[in-house]
DNA sequence: GTTGAAATTAGTACGAA
DNA sequence: TTCGTACTAATTTCAAC
């Protein structure tokens, strides 16, 4: 995990630097970092590039209605569209997000009414646009957990209180409502 | 763009190999690679973790309503929140998306119910889990636009015929509808 | 899991095209 | 701007412990 938090943080990092810092030796560090990269652990490394200096300003997300039974159709469409920069397959009223990078408004508009309209998997979209990204970081760690609590937790084995049937996936106010009415 | 091309792919490349590659001089790699990263279009390398491996098997996206003028509190608040994988304030009917890690699905309910209900900036929320995660491209770049197109266009300087005023932030089909009715 | 030396590679400097 | 090359510093490999 300590070697995983130093990747993240500098991909480009020497192994004997990467050594150093997390306290192990150099020759144990190799061991480990080939075997984090053969376990599939670390799946590759990148480079982050500054989107807006690439000439991609915009940063759109575009909520699908996928029709059932086409979804191979549209992973298949999705493929071939080289400015989607992450999509995800999600519960609730859509069926999946995408995430694209584009020069204007104008590309985005287009993305969505000529190309992505075309396509027969699509039902509907529907599209939000990015004003400003607070916050990306590189990959969540388990060790991130108790970073940033003032009072840690000494990682009680909380068992699943929940039970995953009974939990509704809503907003949280008006989730809060309900148990409140069903608490009493 | 060819360097950047090279680095997203493998953060890790040597920059020897990395001249071969995009066919310039080894000399003249490192005076770019320097000027990339001193110019920002590079903002850092980083490794891309399997967070299933790393024991965060569950992923899920909260859509944030925030409360007028506390903007400033639920930044500072998100920075407190490690297991937050990114944020983005959007246009639409939410004010934020928020993407966690979590270990299990009880986690997330805690997050959401417990520690951000808590939150005065947070005037509501809504839960959706990622059932999968189709594609994640490190980053994209202009030159993707033309690739995986069977035919490509030679870059025509297509002006922005949509006006920024006249778009709507809407679902493509609806907007369709719309616009049928409008055009005739 | 550690240390230390050999072989290899990476990074720098500088003149020329 | 880019290239070639020579030079120095660092990294990776491999061995014994």
């Amino acid at each position: 995990m300590k070697i995983l938090e130093v990747l993240r943080e500098n991909g480009r990092i020497s192994v004997a630097a990467l050594a150093e810092r997390v306290g192990i030796s150099r020759a144990n560090a190799y061991t480990r970092f080939e075997a984090l990269r053969a376990d599939g652990a670390i799946k590759r490394f990148t480079a982050e590039i500054d989107h807006v200096r690439a000439g991609l300003g915009i940063t759109a997300l575009v909520f699908v209605t996928v029709r059932q039974q086409m979804w191979k159709q549209f992973r298949a469409e999705l493929a071939r569209m080289p400015e989607v920069e992450y999509c995800a397959i999600t519960t609730g009223q859509h069926d999946a997000m995408i995430q694209v990078r584009m020069a204007d408004v104008a590309a985005v508009h287009r993305l969505v009414t000529e190309r992505m309209a075309n396509i027969p998997a699509v039902k509907a979209t529907e599209t939000v646009f990015i004003l400003d990204e607070v916050l990306r970081r590189p990959y969540v760690l388990p060790t991130d957990r108790d970073a940033g609590r003032t009072a840690r937790r000494p990682a009680a084995p909380e068992p699943a209180e929940v039970p995953l049937g009974k939990m509704r996936f809503v907003g949280a106010a008006e989730g809060r409502a309900a148990l409140r009415k069903e608490g009493g």
